[in-house]
DNA sequence: AAAGGCTGCAACCGCAGAGGA
DNA sequence: ATCCTCTGCGGTTGCAGCCTT
């Protein structure tokens, strides 16, 4: 890891800019300065459009406030389950949990999760930075222990697979410019460098990470032994393939080795570790506001968890069609 | 009605990584 | 190999508005 000078450019307290809240004059400005000419260079954007403040600001305030495609208010319920399932993922990586949330800003998430969430969650008796019950030690003993461990596994293989797709997603957003009008469209760009496939960010509305977790829960929760190979490490994922992948298609590489259920018995695993799963979350996030909701969480919980046992038996019944959009 | 506390959120700060010179 | 700039990220702060006493 590279040092830098201790003051870069962009963190000098330059001396007659104007700090604090933007008045809505400034916000015309550079509304209208960055439809006109786009961004660009964000340290030269303030001087071009004649603003008094630095470009870091400039770019908070659009990336934050203007932008045209940005959703604000209220946080839906769904939207709230998405965060904290995300956050069970990722930890405090807002950025990548935004690129799952079409049209929220990762600050908008940071501060919802840090205002309403995490409060909810202490106060239903969740660690809300490890997302389990907090309880005293003398339960490790039991067989939680080993799922939590085995959850654990899963967070770390899908974190790093969602934080490759989140990178993916914003190349795409600085690939396609209007992406609020853009959105319709069935042929995914190519990155100009790489020739990866870009993905189109309105189409992870849904968060399809999930239905990936769902299947490696079924890879993870130890079904598998390649010899070989160290299901602690995320890294190990890559090795699954020996079919050259690069490590932004690494997630095929994993459906290769679901693939790999051929015992009638391991299905059988594969489904009460579903459950196991199932009951672990439903146990976590119920709430008696959840509960009195007809789109409740337990409720969401439970239609997204049958989608395992689909995903598996998709695997262990290959289609041409059924393949994953990864 | 006033004071103090609390909440929500916009904005700032410092650091790290990428990439060019 | 090193330095520098730019960009992006996560943590933190400041403050307006609301709530409670």
């Amino acid at each position: 890891m590279r040092r830098r000078s201790s003051l870069t450019n962009g963190n000098k307290k330059a001396a007659g800019l104007k700090r604090g809240p933007w008045t809505a004059e400034e916000d015309e400005i550079l509304t209208a300065y960055i439809h006109k000419h786009g961004h660009g260079n964000w340290s030269a954007l303030p001087e071009k459009a004649g603003l008094q403040r630095c470009g870091k600001s400039c770019r908070l305030r659009w990336i934050n406030y203007l932008r045209p495609d940005i959703k604000r208010g209220k946080f839906s319920l769904h939207e709230e389950q998405t965060i904290i399932q995300l956050h069970a993922l990722l930890g405090n990586r807002w950025s990548a949990m935004a690129a799952h949330l079409p049209k929220r800003t990762d600050n908008e998430i940071k501060n919802h999760w840090n205002t309403h969430l995490k409060k909810r969650l202490i106060k239903l008796g969740v660690d809300p930075m490890t997302h389990k019950p907090r309880v005293d030690a003398s339960t490790s003993q039991s067989g939680s222990t080993k799922k939590g461990s085995n959850l654990s596994h899963m967070a770390q293989w899908e974190s790093a697979r969602l934080e490759a797709e989140a990178r993916l997603v914003r190349d795409s957003k600085h690939t396609i410019p209007n992406t609020n009008t853009n959105t319709n469209t069935n042929t995914n760009p190519i990155h100009p460098k790489n020739n990866h496939l870009l993905i189109d960010p309105c189409r992870i509305n849904r968060p399809r990470c999930l239905d990936v977790l769902k299947a490696w829960q079924g890879v993870v929760a130890g079904m598998f032994a390649f010899p070989g190979q160290d299901l602690e490490s995320p890294t190990s994922t890559l090795s699954f393939s020996g079919t050259g992948h690069t490590a932004t298609s690494y997630t095929d590489a994993g459906f290769d080795g679901l693939k790999r259920v051929e015992e009638p018995n391991q299905l059988q695993e594969i489904e009460d570790t579903v459950s196991d799963i199932d009951a672990w979350f439903d146990d976590t996030f119920r709430t008696e506001n959840y509960d009195n909701v007809d789109d409740g969480f337990s409720n969401a919980l439970t239609s997204e968890f049958p989608m395992v046992c689909d995903s598996v038996l998709d695997f262990l019944n290959p289609s041409p069609y059924s393949s994953s959009v990864f």
